[in-house]
RNA sequence: GGGGUCAUAGCUCAGUUGGAUAGAGCAACGGAUUUCUAAUCCGUCGGUCGGGGGUUCAAGUCCCUCUGGCCCUGCCA
């Protein structure tokens, strides 16, 4: 039901012969901000006041007058400076909800004009543990696949695996110099990702060794500059104490370096296999990236490894999306785009768009200093060269309209050279769009780790979320309190479904483009603004159908009158009407936050229905029928709603 | 140095192309109640929307500036 659709519709023949384009103004009708202004509001007439040269509030009355609305509106007032401000007729709101509840799509049409999406999402890089970086983009591009496809779109979604870059060359090397046989046998995966965490933390550790001196007579010159500087200011004077300020945050920030630093050095001279392995091995970074030289270049050896690798790696990040319950239509990673590469390079540097500059092949963009290097000196391509092959190859293959990638906010530089770039190369007739995201933070509002340093693997926590999960739920106290009996298998089905409901709720109803605190604390407490809040609406409206033994697809009851009679049901039945606008608002701007705000309110707003009007116990039994149609409308959406952002839904909980 | 981004209640966050008296959750406090699943509902407390200037009938939202945080910035992804 595309409420604001027919709206818009209205205004717009209202408008036609008042002004010259009124689906520019018919757009700013929206749903009313404060109840008590109606359910929704045109805030039209303000706007033309300049333009039409009149009082606004005469505008408003005119339009108002023009309006041929009230088959859907009681009531259509002017209000404050103008104001239109509209309340929708609860019959219309009963026959309008009475349809949907009985489709099967919620009364939800497919788009007139679908188009074909590219979805690059998730991507990890292999032979590294996947963390909680790794869920934002996992979630929400998975959410807007699913909200695409509903809505009729057609989507490839791709898994633009990093399996070819310089952390392959890590492994190989730590497989060729620190493997431990038994355990790479005895578990392949996890031996691998120590071999990758050991090599980095010597890389780290060299690095740090190099760096030390430097660092300490960084810290050494930024005391002196910081003491010179509060000697040399007179009290009172503003621009010196700022001077001081800036000068002792930069001490402090050169301080904490030189701590990073000690404490990489402590760690690996604190253990003796570590210390030699490090002084065993020199030029650590080096040596790595000659191995991934040799792999990008076809060295026997190191591609079988690569092979060998491999498929441990994809099934490792496989187990994960299982248990996320996510499906890509590909898995093409890098790797697959890397015979591509040499051809691209070429001809762009044929074209003339690329040139050779301090011994790497670059593109130079206007608008940024730092050209797009798209081969190293060393003869090595890029992740720009491999996207700008993606490019290519998803245009000849799949004709896309729109590519979404969704990757966090650190690369839209890149991503704005590699758009320039494809433009440059003449590929105007697809839209390009970076989907960023903001970081996730840790309970010291810095990115999300340990405290000794080390990420949180993605398994970990989301075992963590499901147990914590199934303590809250499964609680038998809880479970005796609300009657239910579980089987084992059951509570576990539920504390899956809530766990895992409660890591993907708490990164999508964020707005994407902020950084949020992941506390797994609050995510799985089943108070406030929680996936489990919901998926408990769900199951409580889930329960009255039940016990109802009523049939819903029977004819005469499909075919029944509702009646909203309370204000309560009013409410949620504008609330439900409103899923098929408040789908196309989250693919706007691509934000699946738009839908979890939606659910939210419906859950809350289903909480006081629930509380003001008895079903099974209703006045009469068509009123009995009625809020029974209105719970089974509510279930469906908020089901639907959820399945659209990959949350499962459980009959009882 | 250059560029990007952010700053909203004690805490975590919303805030639709600028719209009416800036919202929610948590926390705190007070009520409802033996419930069709109380994991509920209602109420109270809490904000010079980082500071200053500007545009506008109207600014949390747009522009300028200052302060502070985070991120990027020629051979990682």
């Amino acid at each position: 039901m595309k409420i604001l659709d027919t709206l818009k519709g209205r205004f717009e023949q209202a408008l036609d012969g008042l002004i010259d384009n009124p689906a520019a103004y018919s757009a700013r009708i929206a749903q009313a901000r404060d109840p008590r202004f109606g359910d929704y509001q045109a805030n039209i007439a303000m706007p033309l006041a300049k333009t039409l040269g009149k009082n606004p509030v005469d505008i408003a009355n005119s339009i108002v007058q023009r309006l041929q609305i009230d088959d859907l509106c009681e009531s259509v007032d002017v209000a404050g400076p103008g104001f239109i401000n509209l309340k929708l007729r609860s019959q219309f709101l009963a026959s309008s909800l009475s349809q949907a509840a009985g489709n099967d799509r919620l009364g939800v049409s497919a788009v007139r004009n679908p188009q074909t999406y590219v979805v690059d999402y998730s991507a990890p890089n292999v032979a590294k543990p996947m963390h909680v970086g790794h869920i934002r983009s996992t979630v929400i591009g998975d959410s807007l696949c699913k909200i695409l496809r509903f809505l009729g779109h057609r989507v490839i979604s791709d898994n633009h695996l990093g399996d070819w870059g310089t952390q392959f060359g890590m492994v190989i090397y730590g497989y060729k110099h620190f493997v431990d046989r038994s355990a790479y046998e005895r578990a392949p995966v996890a031996e691998l990702s120590r071999l990758y965490r050991l090599v980095q933390q010597i890389i780290g550790y060299q690095a740090a060794v190099s760096q030390i001196d430097k660092t300490r007579e960084q810290l050494r010159l930024a005391i002196r500059r910081m003491q010179e500087l509060i000697a040399k200011a007179d009290a009172g004077d503003k621009k010196a104490a700022k001077e001081v300020k800036a000068a002792d945050r930069n001490v402090a920030a050169v301080r904490e370096s030189l701590e990073e630093i000690e404490r990489k050095i402590a760690n690996i001279e604190g253990d003796s296999s570590l210390h030699a392995a490090a002084h065993g091995h020199p030029v650590l970074d080096q040596r790595a990236q000659l191995e991934t030289a040799k792999l990008h270049s076809g060295d026997p050896e190191n591609l079988a490894l690569w092979n060998q690798f491999l498929p441990w790696c994809i099934e490792e990040i496989e187990t994960v999306y299982r248990r996320l319950g996510i499906k890509f239509d590909l898995q093409l990673g890098e790797s697959f785009y890397h015979p591509m590469l040499g051809d691209l390079v070429q001809r762009l540097l044929s074209s003339g768009l690329a040139q050779q500059s301090e011994g790497a092949t670059c593109i130079f963009l206007e608008g940024y200093d730092a050209p797009m290097i798209i081969r190293k000196q060393d003869g090595a391509f890029l992740y720009a060269t491999s996207d700008l092959a993606t490019i290519e190859y998803r245009l000849k293959q799949y004709s896309p309209d729109v590519i979404l990638y969704v990757v966090d906010h650190r690369q839209s530089e890149h991503f704005a050279k590699l758009f320039a770039a494809a433009a440059a190369l003449g590929y105007h007739h697809v839209t390009l769009k970076h989907v960023s995201f903001g970081t996730v933070l840790g309970p010291d509002g810095k990115p999300f780790k340990t405290r000794s340093g080390t990420v949180i693997g993605l398994e970990y926590l989301l075992d963590e979320a499901v147990q914590r999960a199934y303590q809250v739920v499964c609680h038998p106290e809880r479970l005796q309190k609300a009657n239910l009996r579980m089987t084992n298998e059951e509570q576990h089905a539920v504390a899956e479904a809530v766990g895992l409901g409660a890591i993907k709720y708490a990164d999508l109803c964020h707005n994407r483009t902020s950084d949020y605190e992941f506390d797994i604390e609050q995510m799985v407490q089943l108070d406030g603004n929680t996936s489990a809040y919901i998926q408990y609406s769900f199951a409580r409206a889930s329960s009255i159908l039940r016990n109802s033994g009523v049939d819903l697809g029977s004819p005469n009851v499909d075919s029944l009158s509702m009646e909203l009679v309370n204000t309560a049901e009013r409410d949620l039945a504008l609330y439900l009407l409103q899923f098929e606008d408040v789908l196309h608002q989250c693919l706007e701007d691509y934000l699946p936050s738009v839908l979890v705000a939606y659910l939210y309110g419906i859950a809350k707003q289903y909480a006081v229905f629930f509380d003001q009007c008895p079903v099974l116990k209703a006045d009469n039994e068509h009123l009995m029928l009625s809020r029974l149609r209105i719970c089974d409308a509510t279930c469906k959406t908020l089901q639907k709603g959820l399945e659209l952002l990959g949350i499962a839904t459980v009959p009882r909980m």
